[in-house]
DNA sequence: ATCCTTCCGATTTTT
DNA sequence: TCGGAAGGAT
């Protein structure tokens, strides 16, 4: 038993006694873990793992192939199977069950899917083919939408059916089910008679949407659960995310066991949206007897004031259950809460400060070290933009980047088909790219008569091109259709011939000219890198770069007699992994900020962390009006905010462009409570630690906190020459001077309103060249505009020289008597003596 | 069939 | 602001 010796002496003893006593609670009973964010559940759902596949002095140990791990996305799953394989080693971590819930299940179908009347060549149907089905469907079904004068969107259309799906509702159960919006009986038919068509389509297609991955997975653990009664243990991540289907798969995978361990957190419950029931965790209760509930309430992440401000938010919500959780960490610098005037100082700020930290503490921080959280994708324009101004490398998390560039959608269809002809919504996408004059006319007769027929469109097509179709198609078209039928001939043949993957790509860039056909679509350059990585995606795919494929044990029994033994192709392994695959370029190797929606940060960390746009109509989305919905807007507040382990800052604008017009933004509601009423906000005007959040208003000093950084980091702090040098590098540093304007502008733009009464800001236009005009002079005044304070660059400094500030010290007397002229004309003739200057003198 | 212009409308979150 | 849809010219 050296292995499970090994455990304990290197990690069990890294866990708190609550960890380890969670980690090895009796595998036989069901056990839950509920505890807040940073108390190390994952780290204690990993070690549990390892614990059950390495066995214990009194316990056999399980097969790791037996043992279940799932997660919700991706990123988890790596992380776990990282975290794992430190424990456990890599070629035991292989051998688990470990994945999505999707990739899970695929595993299972592509083996079993027969059994609930799945070939095994089906094709996985990715969001955008869904759409291009339901497009076709809506415009068959036309005449009887007009006639009951409901109109209903493709995208509409495609999230209400992945919800009936999620609810395990068939497109029957559908149609009796009472509609979500009561009183539009006519909307909710039609949706069902769409939602019938579409699944029709689908199996016509030998098609699975992703919810059909999970759907028939559960069938076929139903029927047959013979193909899952070897697992010993399923554990589950992130449990409060669970929806209906995926808490079914959960009870199949564990029918035969009765043993599984989830961890979850109900106040990070985030993806209700997508149907989602925390009432998974009471109903797991009732389902699995003897059932084990253990609490953990240490977070081991953050530090104490960031915690702090984290926990006042989620408390604003008067349905929750409270729960402790408290850190042994410092108190850390404060949190810093910033309000711009628009999203350009927002974005410029981040970028400067995420400068400044880098070099107060050179050489400890990376880039790596800091990430910028958004409510949503669209948000990250004006990030990337400030970023790749001062040229800082960032990457964008999540976001499906890669495999949604249309070029590698095309490429990818020509796969899709070439593995499954039947895949309908592939060809259509595929059949006039690159063009072939098959229009528009073509294509809706074509698949009308294919429907009709009840047969596969390529059968029409090879009919058409064979001259036997009773469809007459002429000249361009025919000719188009004369060529698709060669090219997709030539091709399949390659296939015959067992080329790889990448082969097989360059073979149908080769016959579809599809170079000569980006050249001539402009942006040649980054698209052709595209596809150019593409080529290498496909390489890699194909090398044994097995470690990241979950991967099924060899059957020892056959269920069905009939079923061949059949190795997935690598064109299929390489299909999966593009279908279920998000997150493409991930080189953390690379020193790179991050960016990412704050869903997409669940489950992660950073050092820094800022939330953008904590606004009234970000946090919470405008779109949310129910209080349960606010509600998730504010756990999402909550996740993004635990993100952070040592700063945190959130930032807010008063004006963004929002739809195509600039509104006038508030202070999201889940902050201004906590935000004293002399700052603008709604809370006490005497904030005490107990009722308020003690916020920086202005940029947080980092010296002071530098020592808890290099704590939480297990970094060592730099040597004080090192500090004091980089203060001075600093002080004659762009970043100093820019972030200087910024305040400067700031403070000009507040007190400027407020003497016009707050009737306007000057424009745009204006600001810029105001920003830009304002020379090195500019930045040596501003003192009696209040500006002291808020001064990034001061603050650090000054504290070589002794002065001390109050971290939440304000800029009250920015409305001090003064003459009524345009701000920024009397930024340039002021000339008062400059704190800048007082700090260069100093050494 | 394709290319071009013009107009409209609307912005979440993920597998 | 920008991307998609719809409509008109070639
Ligand atoms: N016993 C411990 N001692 C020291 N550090 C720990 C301990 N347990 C967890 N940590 C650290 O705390 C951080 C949070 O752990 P982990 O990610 O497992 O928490 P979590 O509960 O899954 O968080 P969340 O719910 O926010 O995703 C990690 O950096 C982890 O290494």
């Amino acid at each position: 038993m050296s292995n499970a010796d090994t455990l304990r002496r290197l990690a069990l003893d890294s866990l708190s006694p609550s960890q380890r006593h969670a980690a090895v609670w009796d595998p036989e009973r069901p056990l839950q873990i509920l505890a807040g964010p940073g108390s190390g559940k994952t780290r204690v759902l990993t070690m549990r793992a390892a614990w059950l596949v390495l066995g214990d002095a009194d316990r056999r140990p399980i097969k790791p192939e037996n043992c279940v791990v799932v997660t919700f996305t991706n990123r988890a799953a790596r992380e776990m199977r990282s975290r794992i394989s430190a424990y456990i080693g890599p070629s035991m971590t292989d051998r688990l069950l470990l994945g999505t819930f999707h990739a899970l299940c695929v595993k299972f179908l592509r083996r079993y899917g027969r059994l609930v009347g799945l070939a095994n060549n089906f094709t996985i149907c990715d969001s955008d083919d869904s759409i291009r089905i339901i497009k076709g469907v809506i415009e068959q079904q036309a005449d009887m939408l007009k006639e009951s004068g409901v109109t209903i969107k493709a995208e509409e259309a495609r999230t209400e059916i992945s919800r009936a799906k999620a609810r395990l509702q068939t497109a029957e159960a559908f149609r009796k089910a009472c509609p979500n919006a009561p009183g539009n009986m006519d909307r909710h038919t039609a949706m069902a008679n769409v939602y019938k068509d579409y699944e029709l389509y689908l199996r016509g297609s030998k098609a699975c949407d992703f919810d059909d991955l999970l759907l028939y997975a559960e069938r076929l653990f139903c029927l047959h659960p013979g193909v899952c009664s070897k697992i010993e243990h399923v554990l589950v991540d992130e449990f409060q995310d669970t929806n209906a289907i995926q808490y079914a798969l959960m009870q199949r995978l564990s029918a035969a066991s009765g043993r599984v361990s989830i961890v979850g957190d109900p106040d990070q419950s985030i993806y209700s949206w997508r149907n989602a029931e925390v009432s998974n965790l009471e109903k797991m209760v009732h389902d699995f007897s003897g059932i084990k509930r253990i609490y953990l309430e240490e977070n081991f992440r953050s530090t104490g004031a960031i915690l702090d401000a984290s926990l006042k938010v989620v408390q604003q919500d008067r349905m929750r259950i409270n729960k402790g959780l408290y850190t042994a960490q410092a108190e850390g610098a404060p949190v810093t809460f910033r309000t711009f005037d628009t999203e350009l100082e927002e974005t410029e700020y981040v970028a400067l400060e995420i400068e400044r930290q880098m070099q107060l503490a050179r050489p400890m921080l990376r880039y790596a070290d800091f990430c910028i959280l958004l409510r949503f994708n669209a948000l990250s324009r004006g990030f990337e933009a400030a970023l790749r101004r001062r040229r800082i490398p960032y990457r964008m998390l999540g976001g499906q980047q890669f495999f949604d560039r249309v070029e590698i959608k095309d490429l990818v269809a020509y796969l899709r088909v070439l593995d499954n002809p039947a895949y309908a919504p592939g060809l259509l996408r595929i059949l006039n790219v690159p063009k072939r004059g098959i229009g528009k006319a073509t294509i809706s007769a074509v698949s009308g008569l294919a429907s009709a027929q009840r047969i596969p469109i390529y059968s029409v097509l090879e009919q058409i091109s064979a001259r036997t179709s009773e469809l007459s198609v002429h000249g361009r078209a025919l000719y188009g259709i004369d060529t698709f039928v060669s090219v997709m001939n030539k091709l399949r043949e390659r296939v015959q011939q067992g080329l790889s993957v990448n082969e097989l790509l360059t073979c149908v860039i080769e016959v579809t000219e599809y170079k000569t056909y980006l050249e001539r679509e402009g942006d040649f350059a980054s698209r052709w890198e595209n596809v150019r990585e593409l080529l290498t995606f496909a390489a890699l795919c194909a090398g044994d770069d097995e470690r990241e494929e979950l991967y099924l044990p060899p059957k020892r029994t056959k269920l069905d007699p009939e079923e061949q033994e059949e190795e997935p192709t690598p064109l299929r392994t390489f299909l999966e992994s593009s279908a279920l695959a998000t997150d493409r370029t991930d080189d953390d190797t690379n020193d790179k900020v991050t960016i990412a929606t704050c869903h997409a940060a669940k489950g992660l960390e950073w050092p820094i962390v800022f939330v953008a746009a904590v606004e009234d109509g970000t946090f919470p989305f405008y779109r949310s009006t129910t209080p349960e919905m606010i509600a998730e807007e504010r756990r999402l507040l909550y996740v993004a905010m635990t993100r952070a382990a040592s700063n945190l800052y959130l930032c807010s604008t008063k004006r963004r462009m929002m739809a195509g017009e600039w509104r006038n933004q508030k202070v999201s509601m889940f902050v201004t409570p906590l935000i004293p009423c002399s700052r603008g906000g709604t809370g006490l005007s005497a904030p005490t630690k107990t009722d308020a959040v003690m916020w920086c208003f202005t940029s947080p000093l980092i010296q002071d906190f530098l020592h808890t950084t290099a704590r939480i980091l297990q970094r060592s702090v730099p040597s004080e020459e090192v500090l004091q040098q980089n203060r001075i590098e600093y002080k004659f540093s762009d970043t100093c001077t820019s972030l200087d304007k910024l305040d400067a502008c700031r403070n000009a733009a507040l007190q400027w309103r407020s003497e016009m009464g707050n009737v306007g800001l000057p424009s745009k236009s204006g600001f810029l060249s105001a920003l830009n005009s304002l020379g090195s002079a500019a930045l040596q005044h501003g003192s009696n505009l209040g500006m002291r304070s808020t001064h990034a660059a001061p603050a650090d400094l000054q504290q070589s020289h002794g002065h001390r500030r109050s971290m939440s010290s304000t800029t009250q007397n920015a409305s001090s008597a003064a003459p009524q002229a345009h701000p920024l004309a009397r930024f340039t003739s002021n000339n008062t003596a400059p704190q800048r200057k007082r700090a260069l003198g100093m050494h």
